[in-house]
DNA sequence: TGGCTAATCTGCAACCGCTGCAGATTAGGA
DNA sequence: TCCTAATCTGCAGCGGTTGCAGATTAGCCA
């Protein structure tokens, strides 16, 4: 894959800066990864990724989308987010937030809530928490209508 | 194994009539692992389950404790929670409950929250959701202390 | 109280998501 | 342009979980 096959895609500033920033490189291969998760809200899986990548850089490895991501959360860049009974989920926007899991699309939705502070929370007893993530269970928009049109991702059970 | 083996064994009048409900038998393994999971509040995963019934009943398959466990989960009269980075962790507590994961030790810990409903969540657009849970993160009280005493199940991180 | 048979148990192989490794390649500073 | 540490790819390996098949058995019935 020569360079010259994602001149087309810009890198994210953002991104770039942080892995220069710790003098990693930014390789043609990273800078297509920056660019598929921009503004990505889809909360996709590192094979998601593997598979669009592919398509526009043939050859790239899995091995490194996994890399990349890693690098990346481990930078605080990425969110890494357990979807019940799949793989694991990459999440683009950093800001504090939850999600929503469609019980039968198993889509993730972002969701923000203000007040987690107030909640009542008993028998925590001696534990000393620093922050919450919470998931909500239902049925997206789309699936409640009764022939649902599209399924992304795997459903749920 | 003779059955003799697990005679001492009181096996959970409510899991045993649920199986039987369903016409599924009632085997010493599994009445085993009913005694093994009544009050348990460790979260265990199916290995150590596997660990302690195997001290009991010797020659009891690690096939058997997982077929167990995913039929209790299937009747609902078991949780499945997925922690962080590890395996797959069973919960006989079926009420309604969410959980506090200590970053140390991490172990789980059960917590109640009265006022869910209460809480103001936003972006949901159309979505229906009929349930949530929560995770907290932070230090158990064991692991504030300079010297934990123990490290009872794998850090995270 | 046997006998029957579907349900179960065990052991093993396979599978899935992910990571370690090593040799080939390359970004980026000098 | 050169050099070298960082990276990439391909593959093997690993931990957790499940599929499979032959041996075993719980529980129903005569
Ligand atoms: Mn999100
Ligand atoms: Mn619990
Ligand atoms: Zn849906
Ligand atoms: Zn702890």
């Amino acid at each position: 894959m020569s360079a010259s096959t994602v001149i087309l895609v810009l890198a994210p500033a953002e991104l770039t800066r942080a892995f220069r920033a710790r003098g990693l490189k930014v390789t043609p291969q990273r800078q297509l990864l920056f660019s598929l998760l921009h503004c990505n809200e889809t909360h996709p899986t590192a094979e998601a990724l593997f598979a669009v990548a592919s398509k526009l850089m043939p050859g790239i490895s899995l091995r490194t989308v996994y890399q990349t991501l890693n690098d990346l959360a481990a930078m605080g860049e990425l969110q890494v987010v357990q979807s019940a009974g799949g793989s694991t989920r990459f999440d683009p926007n950093v800001a504090d937030h939850h999600h929503a899991q469609c019980d039968r699309c198993g889509e993730l939705h972002d969701v923000y809530v203000d007040d987690l502070d107030r909640l009542e929370v008993s028998n925590l007893a001696g534990f000393r928490t620093d922050r919450a993530r919470i998931v909500f269970g239902g049925l997206c928009a789309a699936c409640q209508s009764p022939k649902p049109t599209k399924k992304t991702t795997k459903q749920r059970s």
